[in-house]
RNA sequence: GCCGGAAUGGCGGAACUGGUAGACGCGCCGGACUCAAAAUCCGGUUCCAGCAAUGGAGUGUGGGUUCGAUUCCCUCUUCCGGCACCA
């Protein structure tokens, strides 16, 4: 054994023996002999941008603990990975480089996959796919089809970013303050027909389903609730005439109380009614065109102005029969309800400031508990439920009572009924762009929209294409447009679209179950590993990829091809990792940022940083605080140096012990120092004692479990027992921590270990250790030290396991168990606490009564004392933490 | 803007169901070793007053419930994530 910690060499060794004996390869059923269960821990695959970035490392960590755990709890555990390989950085790469997406696809795979590998993960590696294969797309290809079949996918018109100098659609990330990221270009949004589909045909089972999970964070619960939004309100039709015609406006609220307050009505620039109304209006065209400038993400339409202009066009209220001018309103959305809304601007805020603006009337008719309504200034109040006033025949009736009589008395005039509604829209797949499934249709002169035949999949994407920003390069590719219609024979076109890579993402984690499977999309080994026992990833992805995978899940079992309802039993989401952004400006508002890396900080005496400099030339830099990890502002951190560094076990413990994981982490190097220091000393430690640990081992034959300890141990050698006590305490909090993913907590257990057992042992003892209590409590806490730390740094404590004698593979090694009689103690110390502030401690026998436990206290001298002579009111004893009195 | 989180020493964080606030680590201060430095080891370290014993304050802000609140409730502030074409 070296005497000093060598992580590279221990690291190499340690891999190289999993590797030979495929320590990480996870057992089909009829393989697992004594029928472990199954254990399915699926960390989110990555994106091969290049290289790792930190948070895969938390990641891929997190689950490795996890899994390492679990199959030291006796399961047969499946860890896999997999590439999430279509996407858009590909083709801005390739912009960038001229190399086609999968070439820079492949390589940046494979650097990531050996960096994955050098951080001694436990993943099974046959399983292995990456979705930009055709293997794996074809089979995106064959379930879109099944679902073209029975309605769940179909196409009509979307809104897309357009790049008018380019003459191509943005992703929203390429559009920045409302212009185009290459361009400057004001952005537009533009009508083009897709493929979609059809999730809202399960947003009551999407909804429902999620009281079904109660491994899943409540946080991320209740933001799926949320995004899925299922509102119960009223929709009210507003007649009106058009050319001669009777029509109605239809409208969706939640609060058809508010109906008689109602003095006006808005609709969105997309509505076919404002369309028709800007037909004769100049004015009003042009700021239907304003409305259509910039982006269409829905942060950037909440956060605009609210404006607006009438259309001229009146409709008539449904139960009053006045006449209600329509506006057109910026922030009315086409894609919620029915595109209009009702403008009741006493009791709602948005309405309330588009009617200050305009000078349009506010009608007060909900009374709130009798408060005055004043229409200078917006009060929250407003908005609450209340009671009916200057509503006709509804005054006097509650939220309640009113909406219903009102959708009763609509829907006796046909204006109107209850109606839910709810905020998840139907899922937009088809993309302007190269690098993704190819949708697999055939468009036909004469037959139309023709779906390619299943013997035809899959539609090939050839991989030598090279983006240049003007659009998706399969336009131009006449060996892959030309194709033959599958219905009449005639020479047709091949759609050039491609599928939203989240469909990728949507099911990978039932492929790793079956990844060699060529004839099927699913096969039997689904059965028995699915559903994930335990899903790991970013909360960034707490509702789409989350949501999209559970509705994909749904589809899968409506064909019958999955038997199970939800694909993940258990959900962690991990904190993102940050790290400061430090920047000069130069001249001209240019800025430019400078790693993390290559600053130094400045403290002051009392170690409080007081600034910042650039160690290349000793001047300042500026803060720009926190933020997520990015290119952009260059405040990354390569988890390749580190591991060149400080070896694979750093990284991992530093990882772990920075903070829990589902907080977020922001990047210290001044941390990492010390998880190393750490193992060096742990393994310094093992050096010094390896002799008596070792023999203790032969004498065992490397048993590591059920020592014998005289029952008189605590007499006879109380400082044996005072250590057995503390082992097993951190043992059991340990325990109690790795089961509730607090990694952190479990991290410093194994360092509070080594510090009992350091602190516990002289060399006198180690002189005259032979057999007895001192080496066989070593041995002991040693064996559990080695097991508590492995999930997290595995290499060291292979090594280490082996080096010391102890039987067997560490892989393979049981979770110490706690030894309760270890312990118990005679006597306890209890917090003495008078009117709850802590003013002394009481020494008492385990076994104390409550009564015996009072009396002690009352008579204590630092009661008497602060006590100041009042009388005693009473006293409250937790057992075996404290003692209150009451005074 | 809307939805969801978070806030504890100089720093990362701990405190499980309300019961000793600051575990563990970093940094800093002091000491040992050394010609010296690095590394390592030992001790100290929430703030204020005090030689000390001890006392007071203290978990983003302001309030509430309780014998007792970092923990439960309400208010506000700041920061982070998501908002449907980044993944």
């Amino acid at each position: 054994m070296e005497p000093v910690y060598n992580p590279q060499l221990i690291e190499r060794e340690a891999q190289a023996h999993w590797d030979r004996s495929g320590a990480a390869r996870a057992l089909e059923p009829q393989d697992t002999g004594t029928g472990r269960p199954k254990f399915y821990c699926l960390c989110m695959f990555p994106y091969p941008s290049g290289k790792l970035h930190m948070g895969h490392v938390r990641n891929y960590t997190i689950g490795d603990v996890i899994s390492r755990f679990h199959r030291m709890r006796g399961f047969n555990v499946l860890q896999p990975m997999g590439w999430d390989a279509f996407g858009l950085p590909a083709e801005n790469a390739a912009m960038a480089n001229k190399v086609p997406p999968a070439r820079w696809t492949y390589d940046n795979i494979a650097t990531m996959k050996q960096q994955l590998k050098s951080l001694g993960f436990a993943i099974d590696w046959e399983r292995e796919l990456a979705t930009c294969t055709p293997d794996y797309y074809r089979w995106n290809q064959w379930l879109f089809l099944r679902m073209l079949e029975c309605g769940l996918v179909y196409r009509k018109s979307g809104v897309v970013n357009w790049d008018p100098v380019d003459r191509t659609v943005l992703a929203n990330e390429q559009v920045i303050d409302g212009r185009g990221w290459r361009t400057g270009a004001v952005i537009e949004k533009r009508e083009i027909p897709m493929y979609y589909m059809r999730i809202t045909a399960f947003s009551e089972e999407l909804l429902a389903a999620l009281d079904t999970l109660p491994g899943w964070p409540e946080r991320v619960k209740t933001m799926q609730a949320n995004w899925i939004g299922k509102s119960h309100g009223v929709n009210i039709g507003f007649p009106y005439e058009l050319a001669g015609e009777n029509k109605v406006l239809r409208v969706f609220t939640t609060r058809a109380d508010t109906l008689m307050g109602v003095t006006f009505c808005a609709v969105a620039p997309e509505h076919p009614l404002a369309a028709h109304a800007a037909r004769g209006d100049a004015k009003l065209a042009a700021f239907v065109e304003e409305c259509k400038r910039g982006s269409v993400m829905e942060a950037d339409l909440a956060q605009m102005d609210k404006k607006g202009m009438p259309t001229g066009l009146y409709v008539t209220h449904p139960i009053s029969g006045e006449k209600l001018e329509v506006w057109v309103g910026n922030y009315v959305l086409m894609t919620y309800g029915e595109g209009a809304v009702m403008g009741v601007p006493a009791h709602d805020e948005r309405d309330f400031a588009f009617a200050k603006k305009y000078g349009l009337p506010i009608k007060p008719v909900i009374d709130v508990a009798g408060k005055p309504y004043s229409t200078d200034a917006w009060q929250d109040w407003y908005a609450e439920h209340g009671v009916c006033v200057n509503s006709g025949r509804y005054d006097g009736m509650d939220f309640e009572h009113s909406v219903d009589a009102i959708a009763a008395d609509l829907k006796a005039r046909d204006l109107g009924d209850k109606q839910v509604t709810w905020r998840l829209r139907d899922w937009g797949i088809s993309r302007q762009r190269y690098w993704g499934t190819p949708i697999p249709i055939i468009h036909c002169a004469t037959c139309g929209d023709v779906p390619v035949p299943d013997d035809q999949l899959p539609v090939v994407l050839p991989e030598d294409c090279v983006p240049d920003g003007s659009g998706n390069p399969l336009n131009k590719r006449q060996d892959f447009l030309a194709c033959v219609c599958p219905s009449c024979g005639k020479p047709a076109r091949r759609e050039t679209d491609t599928m939203d890579t989240f469909v990728d993402s949507s099911w990978y984690y039932i492929r790793y179950a079956c990844p060699d499977q060529s004839a099927a999309m699913v096969d039997a080994r689904v059965k028995y590993w699915l559903p994930v026992d335990q899903y790991i990833g970013g909360i960034e992805h707490a509702i789409l990829h989350l949501l999209y995978s559970r509705f994909w899940t749904k589809v899968m079992r409506k064909l019958e091809l999955v038997a199970f309802d939800e694909p993940f039993a258990k959900l962690l989401t991990q904190g993102m990792v940050l790290n400061e952004i430090f920047y000069r400006k130069a001249g001209e508002g240019r800025i430019t940022y400078y790693n993390p890396a290559d600053v130094d900080f400045v403290n002051d005496d009392s170690g409080k940083r007081a600034g910042a400099v650039l160690r290349a030339d000793g001047l300042p830099v500026e803060s720009d605080g926190i933020g997520t990890m990015s290119k952009s502002k260059n405040n990354g951190v390569d988890p390749q140096d580190l591991i060149e560094q400080y070896g694979a076990d750093t990284a991992r413990l530093f990882m772990m012990f920075t903070s829990p994981p589902e907080q977020t982490l922001e990047w210290s190097d001044a941390g990492v120092e010390g998880s190393y220091r750490f193992l060096r000393r742990f393994w310094a430690f093992a050096h010094q004692w390896q002799t008596p640990i070792a023999a203790e081992s032969a004498r065992r034959k490397g048993a590591f479990d059920h020592y014998q300890f005289p029952a008189d141990l605590a007499a006879a050698r109380p400082r044996h027992a005072a250590l057995r006590r503390e082992v097993h305490a951190v043992l059991k909090q340990a325990t109690f921590d790795i089961q509730r993913n607090q990694f952190n907590t479990v991290a410093s257990a194994a360092m509070k270990l080594l510090n009992a057992l350091n602190g516990s042992l002289d060399a006198a003892e180690a002189a005259a250790s032979g057999a007895g209590a001192a080496q066989a409590a070593l041995h002991e806490g040693m064996g559990i030290l080695l097991r508590v730390l492995y999930p997290i740094a595995p290499h060291v404590c292979h090594a280490l396991w082996s080096a010391l004698g102890y039987a067997g593979e560490l892989l393979d090694a049981p979770w110490p168990e706690v030894d309760e009689a270890a312990l118990h103690q005679d006597e306890i110390e209890l917090v003495l606490q008078v009117n709850g502030k802590l003013r002394g401690r009481l020494t008492v026998p385990s076994t104390a009564t409550r009564e015996h436990i009072e009396s002690l206290a009352i008579t204590h001298e630092a009661v008497q004392r602060h006590g100041e002579g009042r009388p005693v009111k009473k006293a409250i004893v937790v057992p075996g933490k404290l003692v209150n009195v009451v005074v």
